[in-house]
DNA sequence: GATGAATGAGTGTTCATTCAT
DNA sequence: AATGAATGAACACTCATTCAT
């Protein structure tokens, strides 16, 4: 009768139900887009019911949201975690490119929320109140490498680090977000080898070049 | 009997309504995605009726097949229609950048419908047997460019038409797929002056100096 | 663009397009009921189109009585082509179940046909005024051989070509209409060897001798 | 806590709806076939609504198939009901015979539910996969008739219960299901009186004579 | 004698959600 | 903390039929 599988006390189901939703919502959404996901069918990969989804969040479109919320945590804690202090700014600057290249490509789950989120325009983040609080820890390290790169005349003044920023992530997020189409219509899978490694080092090029251009 | 070439005779109303069902459905599909859409609403914003639909185009994926197939041949024609012979490979480089930011703004119905097959991984994309016919003019435009820089020396030999394409397409693509969840984490609308602006000069900048590079 | 198939008239293709309908209609109805039917279906499995059920017949409906009353006159012509003249009225009898048998068995589409208009009570064909002028035959031809063997001795007095017929009809009539559900219960091919030959001998034995009884 | 005995417990109403659904669905589908029968009339029917049949049964099919199910069990148990114990041989194939008779004609709503179903060839029957285990007490009661027949000299030794099966249910069957068009064809209602007492008493006659026959 | 275009009413099914305990 | 039963509105799709020539 008791839970055979787990050893977690009682006073912590609520918690594991709460996470086990959140998981797989984020693997349907992910997968489907949100109107495309169901809550039949996120709830019934779960242990618990649909009533559960009802519950703990108050409906499809709250476990949209707090599975979103969830994702953008996930990745500012990552990107807080990048470390380049003993790099040269334009090898820094290569490095974030690369890193940031590989992140992508291995968090397409994120990428894609990201893409239905924008699909619908944004409606849904923006009702994330505490998301900005996160702050843009990739932006706050380009900051500091441009600032070093000024500074000792490796890199051109005339450049932000959102500017950087947008130039890599447009980038990395195209690598994932386009491509069935893009990977279809010239017919390859880009993110195989050889067109994925020329892809990824092709961008610390480009980035570097530009950002050491007089 | 009738005018084929008056506006609207009784005798041609078949193309009419093709044409406006797939008018209206580019609408509702890049608004809001296959799985968002709704039969209905389609055929009510219509003169005709929903049955229509199924009369034309066989159903809801269908009609969905033939508005991405009607999209890509529209730009793709489009890319045929650029003409960069004049201008010596660098600056020919840069117009073509900039050229393609201010399409992708401009078509932002056409983004949101790759970026919404993307989310469907290509699947409907893939049954449009026609579309590799079309060629890739944008592509084969770059490659001549590129052919004639290298050949004068001021364009590196180590990089491709698909390199470039896929670095523009990228940059621009995020511009309009990306504008909402992007602009509200930085709380700004990208594709306003003065970001629009500023990221519209910055991509010609950077495949320039890329593909000038040593 | 003249029919290459065809040397019949053109004043005869009217003819023609009513009997492919109405042969095309048999099939169809016969297969799946009268609901189950699809006017669409019978159009597209004949060289003309669905216009044309409503131009010669009015409708599904008409159509489907049209087909009814095709199917009982061939039936009724095939049973005034009996003949047992030759025979002792006992084995007249015989004759004629194990004839009926085989006809049957022969004509299940026919069989389809009256169990599909029983399902919808008679109703269609009780629209059909001429058919009552085409006599039932087989109950006259059974009407012939009662009278001789009453004459002869051989067969019972209190027997009536009514009753005779019926029971022939019922069983062979069970062993097509009946032999999917009969057949499954059973989990043999009723109408497959040894079942069938034995049914079949077993229906004259089962006639005879109780026509014989005293 | 409620009292699972009592009329209409709210506990209990899954049970009710499913059993109201399943009474009012083998109405309709005895009445109109599958093809004919509308998931919303037999809702409308219903103190419930069209959504829980999907709830319940799962579709339109699903809900056939268990009318079907549910109306076979119900056949089954009433030849298991069958007692013929005391009677001779002759006497109980008599007996069985105008039995069987009066169960057709009391229960045309099954004998309808097998055409319909006959009309499908059986393909939903024969997803059933309990069936065969119910057994056939019919043919089971008549086998202990033939062998104590057999053994008092009474019977002939070349029949089984299967061609006495056939032949009583061929003869029954015959009377419910071509009631209309054999009835319209003879101008008389075969159910009512006279022709139904004397089709009755001409089955049993027709068994023990030929079952009798050396 | 023939036809392509069009249609309103319906057809089985699915959706996110709430009720009652 | 949890749940099985229930639901109305909507959903993609199909039907026999008619219009206009």
């Amino acid at each position: 009768m008791s839970d055979q599988l787990s050893d977690a006390p009682r006073a912590r189901d609520a918690e594991r139900t709460r996470r086990e939703l959140l998981d797989v919502a984020s693997e349907v959404f992910a997968d489907v887009g949100y109107s495309g996901a169901r809550v039949d069918e996120i709830a019934a990969r779960t242990r618990t019911t649909k009533r559960m989804i009802y519950y703990y969040f108050g409906g499809k479109e709250q476990l949209y949201i707090a599975v979103l919320e969830r994702a953008y945590r996930g990745i500012r804690e990552a990107e807080r975690r990048i470390d380049v202090a003993g790099l040269a700014p334009v090898d820094a600057l290569r490095a974030i490119a690369e890193a940031t290249y590989d992140h992508h490509v291995q968090h397409s789950e994120f990428i894609r929320l990201v893409m239905i989120e924008n699909i619908h325009r944004g409606e849904f983040l923006r009702q994330i109140d505490t998301l900005r609080e996160l702050g843009l820890p990739a932006v706050d390290t380009l900051e500091g490498i441009l600032e070093r790169g000024r500074a000792d005349g490796s890199v051109r003044g005339d450049i932000e680090a959102f500017d950087v920023h947008m130039l890599i992530s447009s980038y990395c997020v195209f690598q994932v977000a386009n491509q069935h189409t893009f990977g279809h219509l010239f017919d390859r899978d880009i993110l195989a080898e050889p067109t994925a490694s020329r892809a990824r080092a092709m961008l610390g090029d480009v980035v570097a070049t530009w950002a050491t251009a007089r």
